[in-house]
This record gives C-alpha cells, structure tokens and sequence, in this order.
RNA sequence: GUGGAUGUAGCUCAGUCGGUUAGAGCACUAGAUUGUGGUUCUAGGGGUCGGGGGUUCGAAUCCCCUCAUCCACCCCA
C-alpha cells in the first residue's frame, strides 16, 4: 500500500471547514486593509532562497528540498514566503505602484525536517508583505492585522510577542557585545549553545536548558544597544500599538531563524500547547529586497501556519460552520423513475438549487436513510405513480412531514 | 540529524507466560418494514496483526532490521 510521504497529509473533506473559515476570515481582513492576492511558484531558482534566507541558516543547510531539474537548473521547492513575493516585486517592477504595495497569500510550503506535531514536511502559509514602506505605523499596522486575525478567528489565550534586532548599522556591534558576555560564561554553556557562540549568537537567547536561560536573563539586550534611527522607530512602534490597544509583550530573547530580519520582529503564541506551537510568526527585512539586486526597498510581513490554526481552534473548541449539505435527495424507485430523477436533479441545479441524485438502491428505506444520514433537509420521492401523475412527492426530513406537489409547481416554489 | 514511546478492521481499542478459524464497540451494507430516515433487533462484508527477515513443530505474541506516527531536542508556521 502507498502512503503518504513522510511529513505530508491529506486534508479530508471532513476536516476542510476549518481551513475554509481560516481562509475566509483572512481574505476578508486582507481585503479591509487593502491587500491583493498574489501566487507565486511551487519551486524557485535555490539560489532565491539561499540568498535571501541566509546560508548560514538551518533551512538553507538542512532543510531546503532542492533538485536539479532535468535541464540541469538547481531548482527548490518554496521553503518560505517572504522571498519569492519579493522576488515578484523586483521581476514586475512593482516600484513603479503606488508605494507601499500589499499583497498576502495562501500557499504550501515545504521543510525537510523530522516530523512532529505541529510541524510537518509539507505544510501551509497564509501570510502578507508590505512592501516600500519604512514607517514604523506600517509595522504596529501589519501586527495589528495577525492580532486581528487571531481574535477573528475566535482563538483565546494567545500572547504576542515583539522585539527589536536592530539593523545592518547597529547589530554587528550589538553581536559582538553578545559574544563577549557569553565568552566570559562559556564553561556554563550547553555543548550546542558552544557551537552557537561561532555560527549564531543571537540563538544563544532563546536556547531553553536551564542554566543558559539563566545567562540569557542577564545577557545585552538587543533593544539596548539599537542605533539612534533603530532606537526612533521601535519607540515609535510601541507608541503606535498602544494608540490601538494591541497588548503586545517585549521579549528581549525573540529573535527570528532568517538572516533576513531588521529591526522589529513579532510572533503570537497560544498560552497552552506543545513545542511547535507558535501560529504566526514575522517581522521587518529592510535589506532583503536590496540584497535580491533591487534598489534598497523596505518591508515587512508575517506568516501563519494553517496547520497550526486548525490545530489551536479544534483545541480551543470554536465553532465553525460546516459547508452545507444539499437542500434536495432526489430518491426514486423503479426503472423508470431513475432518468426521471436524474432529470429533475439536473434542473435543480440549473437553476441553482443544490441537489444530488439518491444512491442507486431498489428500496426506497436505504434512499432515506442516505438523505438523513447526509444531513440533506428535503427528500424528493419520485415512483412509477408519481411519474404517471406528473408530480412529485416533497418530504421534509425534519418535520417528519410530505406532500406531494405537481412537478411544475414544485420546480416553480424551489427554485423562486 | 539525536534520544524515547507506539503500530491489531475505516475509527477507538481488547487479545501477548508462543498454541485451533484473531475479537468488541462505533461506522458501513442488508433484513425485520414488497414505497419512507433517526430508535431497536438480527445478519453480513471488511484484517498481508505496519513491512521484511530470523528463532520455533507452531509467532499478533520472542529477536533483528526497516517504515510510519507520537513525545522531547533542534528549528520553525
């Protein structure tokens, strides 16, 4: 038997309406504040992500799936968001809109890593850019969207997290401090956060042994050592998030996976829930699009996982309504009613009525039973003496109740 | 990539000191009701016991390998 490849699933129809109202919530606030959809590709030239992720991250060393293709061009399926909507940007010329310029998507993405719950090879982004705009009220205005939409969507207990990193301008020196404190503790370190201390100090903050912690607690904090015009926009920004209420949290140890993020940086946590468990994560990248080969453009967005919402909103209990069920099973008995039936399904729906034509079973018992067991509120009977009299016998499944109307006049009612 | 736990019907799980033909509930199909659902009763279909190899007269049960899921690390949505 086949399955399915590790880290990957199928979404069932059953389980649809949770990503259907995630969608929906969202396309509409994306609408209300002005964005516009954009779909790019599957898979992109590698070097996109290499450049633009960083390589000295974990997803472009290890996680990346990334294959020559048949023309021998190093290609890699989507491993983020950010990159190939900027990409977008620069092969379209969007400098040339209005700016900013806004646009969110819906998209798969993909990560070879080990899956758990939570985190899977393959999953599911809906997320927004803003693009051409250093203003930190864009900043407070797209964290103020991922607030919104968490409480939208009816998700209780979740905080939000910010914090500033600094820029190309103020970090090298905030990094250097960094290095310096945890040298003078690097026989309290782990055996993995020695090796963080060469490849990536700033992941020394969030390491979570315990004694690491405790050095993290009294470790420079990033919004400290910010450069004057760094120093402006994160005052700013906090004075913006309170002019519209959103009740943000500092963490001096959020710091982001992506080379690519400058200056404010943000993620929404649920209170409860295991590891893999923060639902939208993003920030400011103000140099990306520069080091893409695009004149020196600003930006800023966040990403949430589909997967990860479902999972919060099945947790959390919140109601979402299901796709509805047809309004009419067309049963039937007898041969010459089933082409009867088909007809009468067929002008329904022409019409714009939903209905769907009964299983093919001889009693009409097992017909009926399919009607209530789909959840279908109306039940069509057609039989020989219906066909013969031109009518149509009409039960309400709930009601407990029938009539039997003349065909015409029953087409007339439903579909009026 | 590291460490640990778990894999028996579509789902939830029994069954394992090795011993006949592997079970239950739910779900599904049908009958009771020759043209009427939900409740009830009855019957039926459905299993390479995750896969492969080994030990044994005999393996769902013991051993090895492998695959998958879950948990933690790592990392992130």
């Amino acid at each position: 038997m086949f399955q399915a490849p590790r880290g990957t699933s199928d979404l069932l129809p059953q389980d649809q309406k949770y990503w259907r109202y995630i969608e929906s919530k969202a396309m509409a606030l994306a609408g209300q504040y002005g964005f516009g959809r954009i779909d790019t590709p599957v898979f992109e030239d590698s070097n996109l992500f290499i450049r633009s992720v960083g390589e000295g991250t974990d997803i472009v060393e290890k996680e990346m799936y990334t294959f020559d293709d048949r023309g021998g061009d190093s290609v890699t399926l989507r491993p983020e968001g950010t990159a190939p909507v900027c990409r977008a940007y620069l092969e379209h010329g969007m400098h040339n809109l209005p700016q900013p310029v806004r646009m969110y998507y819906f998209c798969p993405v993909f990560r070879y890593e080990r899956p758990q719950a939570g985190r899977f090879r393959e999953h599911h982004q809906f997320g927004l850019e803003v693009l051409g705009d250093p203003d930190p009220s864009v900043d407070a205005e797209v964290i103020e969207f991922a607030w919104r939409l968490i409480i939208s969507l009816g998700l209780k207990e979740t905080s939000l997290l910010i914090n500033s990193i600094g820029d190309a301008e103020c970090r090298p020196a905030y990094i250097g401090e960094l290095k310096n404190y945890y040298q003078g503790h690097e026989s309290k370190l782990c055996p993995e956060c020695r090796q963080r201390l060469d490849r990536n100090p700033l992941r020394l903050l969030d390491c979570k042994v315990a004694t690491c912690q405790a050095l993290g607690d009294e470790a420079p904090r990033s919004s400290d050592h910010l450069c004057q015009s760094c120093q402006d926009h994160w005052t700013s920004l906090r004075g913006f998030l309170d002019a519209v209420n959103i009740p943000y949290r500092i963490d001096h140890r959020l710091v982001r996976g992506l080379d690519y993020y400058t200056r404010t940086v943000f993620e929404i946590q649920p209170l409860v829930g295991g590891s893999q468990s923060t639902i939208c994560g993003g920030g400011r990248y103000d140099g990306l699009i520069e080091g893409l080969g695009g004149r020196p453009t600003p930006g800023i967005g966040f990403a949430t996982g589909m997967e990860r919402l479902a999972l919060n909103l099945e947790r959390d209990g919140v109601e979402v309504p299901d796709s509805p069920a047809p309004k009419y099973l067309v049963a039937n008995v007898g041969d010459a009613a089933r082409p009867a039936a088909l007809e009468l399904a067929a002008r329904l729906r022409a019409a714009g009525v939903g209905a769907m034509l009964s299983r093919g079973t001889r009693a009409l018992r097992g017909q009926m039973r399919q009607a209530n067991a789909l959840g279908i509120p109306y039940a069509l009977i057609l039989g020989d003496d219906e066909i013969e009299q031109g009518v149509v016998m009409v039960r309400d499944m709930e009601a407990s109740t029938q009539e039997i109307k003349p065909l015409q006049e029953f087409l007339d009612g439903a579909v009026g």
